[in-house]
RNA sequence: GGGCCCGUAGCUUAGACCGGCUGGAGCGCCCGGCUGAUAACCGGGAGGUCGAGAGUUCAAAUCUCUCCGGGCCCA
């Protein structure tokens, strides 16, 4: 905020508005504004809300700033009017396999081996580390786009405190039954002997050759008397043959069996017997034809007989829902041990697991066939037995996408672990119950995506075999019980020997303790697994105050939270981790309003990434237009949809309504620098249809922007505010602007600045939880006048909507200013330049009436200024009106809107000198301009001329003497003989100044 | 393969739930004007198969279905 009044050529405009923020932040240092308003309103009423904590190991892209700008916007909202916001601090998630990869990778590792080689402990302080590297990027970024938190008490995921509370909540839900030990199909890579994310997996799919492979398993039963039935099994992993533990089919699928090779019958899918027979004339006889639920039950021999103990459930004719007919026979290979389908229909018809191959992937002497070969070495020795056997139908090789280790490059396989799950199936009516009563913006989230999510109800696996991470507190005793411990006291007691302090929960720390049990007394043994990074935020409403261990008696329970807003990609991560400890653990919903924002699309519509390298940096682009225009470019787009975010979206929504305010206030700041008129700070009383038209459209603006808010659409804010600055600047200022520039102080000026200084009051407090550093330069505009700056407009309340709502006003206002539009145009028409006044405007009908009635003489002055008439003549609508107004004198025109219209077509001669006069003075006025005077500057001025151009600076010398500031004036005829000769010549109307800066 | 969302001028968008005057607006573009906010302001103009097709209806951007394109999530 530079004192300088500015005659210096206009820098561009995000420049102004980048180094207006930066005196702004500068004024809040000094002030510890940030810090005062975090502590704002300790009696109010309790705002709840919850960082989401981001992990710290990489840099904010745009859908940080855009969730950044969304959740400041409302908390700044809640703040100013009242509420205490619980809890305002910023969070760090610390832990998971993210963090760990970046230090393997730092180390240049391939496996897991080698982080147990290079010793846990080291490895573990390594991750503690790497979590901060981007921390400061992060605080400094959101410190600059105004990102109002408490970072001086942000909670750390990794905290020991956190990590009790987290443990307080395994506990709940094992006390409450829903902490339950199974198994969890992953995908899983040998080699590195460690199971993968799916984000992981996602990076790995390569064109790979594999066996495609087409069994025949005989049923027990025959479908065809005297001769044997097979079952057609088509898989792409042999390796998988031997734990093979049932059939699949889909249940009203056609099938059909048909006469093959030695008068055996084979069963297969209707739809895929083209694809084994391309030939129609040579297809097999077709015998029988059957729906799948005719197959289900129908017991078969397995491809390994005695190899997998057997059970009644075992080796048996299953429907599912996941067959398809795209590929293979219609009958699906099940190996419950190696895939996610297979499993949970394993799980829902009871046939166990069966798993013939050891961690690193290798088959163990259950199959002495192919002891100690990995799984995919193991396929062609599996496939040469079975065909020895008789058992392959057609053996063939396909090339599809198959999931790589992104690490070592080596093909995965999905694979059953030993895992622990949240039973969140067993919670889910009541998930969905709350589910219902969030107000989810946009609402499709709700029943779509969100509900559709919890009604899968699918268990959460939560167990991890790493190493940083919250470990599992959950110990075995060896007369087989469990302990599950869920506070530090309790792990104290069944300690044995001396406990640490102070205390670190990790691993390895934690499993160097012993623990006895309770009731036997024998050493306890921990699970050795840590927990899902996702349910340590999930955790955060509780967690961050060390719930329930806190200081002080349990008060309510932390949730619901108020607001919580992310991206999109939340939905299945925190929204839900918290919806489900929430509702597990206190049977409350976690949120009542949660704003999810969708991706950001680069300029083609693609998905920014960052592996595509078409990611915009926020902080450049903070850098270059500075945060607010940033911020208002989010506000301002359609933040629930995906849409393209381009520099250029953002210069002409944000930085355009930026720079036009800017405009404004800069006007307000320069007269009120001469002027010296105080700022108001009540709705003033104002008499002029134009101000009065002001403070209703303030009125409005402000309760239609606070019911905004109040919902949670900061999009519909965004867009009153920018309809209000449109109006106050090119509407109210530019008819208002010529009452400034009076001599001296009269009540048209004091009425004007009272308005205006109000406007940019409202202005200023609705724009604060939008464009913070924007309205706090306003506020100092208007208040920090003096020799100290005025308290920040962040630690002001905003009070209620001022009264001065008039809708007929505003109605008659936009007809008045349709007038205007048409007058113009009628102005074109008769080709007479705005500067040369003429003598009529006349309105007959249509909606000019309501002006003319409600904003009376003040309308007919708008019209006159506008349209540079001396006089508006409102007649009644009636016949034969084009026959008073002759083509000769007027131009006309007859509707749509008011009924006619006619403007004079040709100025008389004393309105033509009286523009020639207007002509003189703005051509000086550029002259002025182009030698760098202030418009206040009072200059000496000498004027040749002759003929109409002299008489009119004649007749209106004083006024011109006025409007240049010029004193003194002196006029010459050119034809006067001792011109000089340097003088600045114009051409139309022909004149010659001399200008020399006054004193 | 399944689920959810989106597709209105070159760009950002209003209208869509509750069908109905020539589908608004801003930016950009072209022409003109203004000039004590000046990389601002004002007027005019060009520019839209409202993603495509079908259906319902007296009437569809709006309701229904199918398809195409984009995004996200899941398999």
């Amino acid at each position: 905020m530079t004192d300088d009044p500015g005659n210096a050529p206009a820098p561009e405009p995000t420049r102004l508005l980048r180094r207006m923020e930066e005196g702004v932040l500068e004024l809040w240092k000094r002030q510890g504004v940030p810090a005062r308003a975090l502590q704002l309103n300790p009696e109010g009423p309790v705002f709840r809300f919850t960082e989401g904590p981001p992990t710290a190991n990489g840099l904010p892209h745009l859908g940080s700033a855009m969730t950044r700008a969304l959740k400041d916007a409302f908390l700044r909202y809640r703040r100013m009017t009242g509420f205490r916001i619980a809890f305002p601090l910023a969070g760090w998630d610390c832990h998971g396999l993210p963090v760990e990869v970046e230090v393997e990778k730092s180390h240049h590792w391939t496996n897991k081996k080698q982080i147990t080689e290079y010793g846990v402990a080291a490895f573990v302080e390594e991750c503690r580390q790497s979590v901060m590297t981007y921390e400061a990027a992060w605080r400094r970024f959101s410190e600059r786009v105004g990102y109002w938190l408490d970072f001086d008490h942000a909670y750390f995921t990794m905290a020991p405190s956190y990590v009790e509370s987290v443990w307080w909540s395994l506990r709940e839900l094992h006390d409450q039954g829903l902490l339950t030990k199974g198994h969890y199909v992953v995908p899983y890579c040998a080699r590195c002997e460690t199971s993968l994310a799916l984000h992981e997996v996602a990076q790995g799919y390569r064109e790979t050759s594999d066996p495609s492979v087409t069994l025949r398993l005989r049923l027990e039963e025959t479908l065809s008397p005297g001769t044997e039935s097979y079952l057609l099994v088509w898989t792409t992993t042999p390796w998988t043959l031997p734990a093979n533990l049932a059939v699949a089919v889909g249940e009203d699928l056609p099938y059909v069996a048909f006469r093959g090779e030695g008068g055996a019958v084979y069963v297969l899918a209707e739809a895929a017997l083209p694809r084994y027979f391309p030939e129609e004339d040579r297809r097999p006889e077709v015998v029988l034809r059957l729906r799948g639920k005719d197959l289900v039950g129908r017991r078969y021999r397995p491809p390994f007989p005695g190899l997998v103990p057997e059970s009644e459930a075992r080796h048996k004719v299953y429907a599912a829902d996941f067959v398809t007919l795209e590929d293979g026979t219609g009958l699906v290979h099940t190996a419950p041990s190696f895939g996610a389908d297979d499993y949970a229909l394993g799980k829902r018809v009871g046939l166990g697991v069966f798993d013939p191959l050891d961690s690193s992937g290798r088959f163990t002497a259950v199959l002495p066939l192919v002891e100690g070969r990995t799984f995919k070495e193991a396929d062609a020795r599996i496939l040469a037995d079975l065909a020895d056997r008789g058992l392959l139908y057609r053996s063939e090789r396909i090339v599809h996408a198959y999931p790589h280790c992104w690490r070592c490059d080596r093909p995965l396989m999905y694979r059953a672990l030993d895992s622990w799950f949240v039973g969140t199936h067993e919670i889910t009516e009541r998930l969905l119950r709350h589910n219902a009563t969030v107000d989810w913006i946009p609402a499709h989230v709700r029943d779509g995506r969100f509900g559709n999510f919890l009604k899968e109800g699918r268990d959460w696996a939560i167990s991890r075999s790493r190493y940083w991470g919250t470990p599992l507190p959950i110990w075995n005793c060896p007369r087989g019980h469990v302990e599950v411990v869920g506070s530090f006291a309790q792990l104290k007691t069944l300690t044995r020997g001396p406990f640490p302090d102070p205390f670190d929960p990790h691993r390895p720390y934690l499993d160097e303790l012993t623990l006895s049990c309770p009731t036997h007394g024998e050493t306890l043994v921990r699970e050795p697994y840590v927990i899902d990074v996702w349910y340590d935020s999930g955790s955060a409403p509780f967690a961050q105050i060390h719930w329930p261990f806190g200081t002080g008696p349990p008060e309510e329970p932390p949730v619901p939270l108020d607001f919580v807003s992310e991206g999109v990609d939340q939905t299945r991560g925190w929204f839900y981790t918290l919806h489900v400890l929430a509702g597990a653990l206190f049977d409350r919903p976690a949120y009542r309003h949660a704003i999810v924002n969708e991706f950001a699309l680069d300029a083609q519509g693609r998905k920014m990434s960052k592996s595509r390298g078409n990611a915009e940096d926020p902080m450049a682009l903070v850098e270059r237009m500075g945060a607010d225009a940033l911020r208002m470019g989010i506000y301002l787009s359609s933040y629930t949809e995906a849409v393209r975010y381009t520099e250029q979206a953002f210069r002409q929504s944000g930085v355009r309504m930026l720079t036009t305010l800017w405009n404004v206030v800069e006007f307000y700041r320069t007269n009120q620098a001469l002027d010296r008129l105080p700022a108001v700070e009540a709705p003033p009383r104002v008499s002029r249809a134009l101000d009065r038209w002001l403070l209703s459209r303030l009125s409005d603006s402000h309760r239609s922007v606070r019911e905004a808010l109040d919902r949670y659409d900061a999009h519909g804010a965004a867009e009153t505010l920018r309809g209000l600055v449109d109006d106050l600047s090119t509407w109210w200022l530019r008819r208002s602007r010529v009452r400034f520039w009076a001599e001296g102080v009269d009540p048209g000026k004091e009425e004007a600045y009272a308005a205006l200084s109000f406007a940019l009051r409202e202005l200023s407090l609705l724009l604060a939880p939008l464009a913070p550093f924007t309205a706090e330069h306003l506020w100092q505009t208007l208040y920090g006048t003096g020799p100290a700056p005025a308290r920040s407009v962040h630690l002001t309340a905003l009070g209620p909507p001022p009264p001065g709502s008039d809708p007929d006003l505003e109605r008659a206002m936009a007809e008045s200013r349709e007038l205007v539009e048409l007058g113009r145009a009628l102005r074109m028409k008769a080709g007479v330049k705005a500067r040369i006044p003429l003598a009529e405007f006349v309105v007959a009908g249509g909606p000019g009436g309501e002006a003319a009635r409600v904003l009376g003489n003040d309308g007919d002055e708008l019209l006159e200024g506008e349209l540079n008439v001396k006089r508006v003549t409102w007649l009644p609508p009636g016949e034969g009106l084009s026959d008073r107004f002759p083509e000769a004198d007027w131009v006309t025109r007859s509707g749509p809107g008011p009924a006619f219209l006619a403007l004079s077509r040709r100025p008389s001669r004393d309105l033509w000198l009286e523009g020639l006069a207007r002509e003189v003075v703005r051509r000086v006025q550029a002259l002025r301009k182009e030698r760098r005077l202030r418009f206040d500057q009072r200059i000496g001025l000498e004027i040749w001329a002759g003929g109409d151009v002299l008489e009119a600076l004649r007749r209106w010398e004083a006024w011109i003497a006025e409007q240049a500031q010029a004193s003194p004036l002196r006029l010459h005829d050119v034809a006067e003989p001792d011109r000089p000769s340097d003088l600045h010549h114009f051409p139309d109307p022909e004149f010659w100044v001399e200008l020399t800066p006054g004193a």
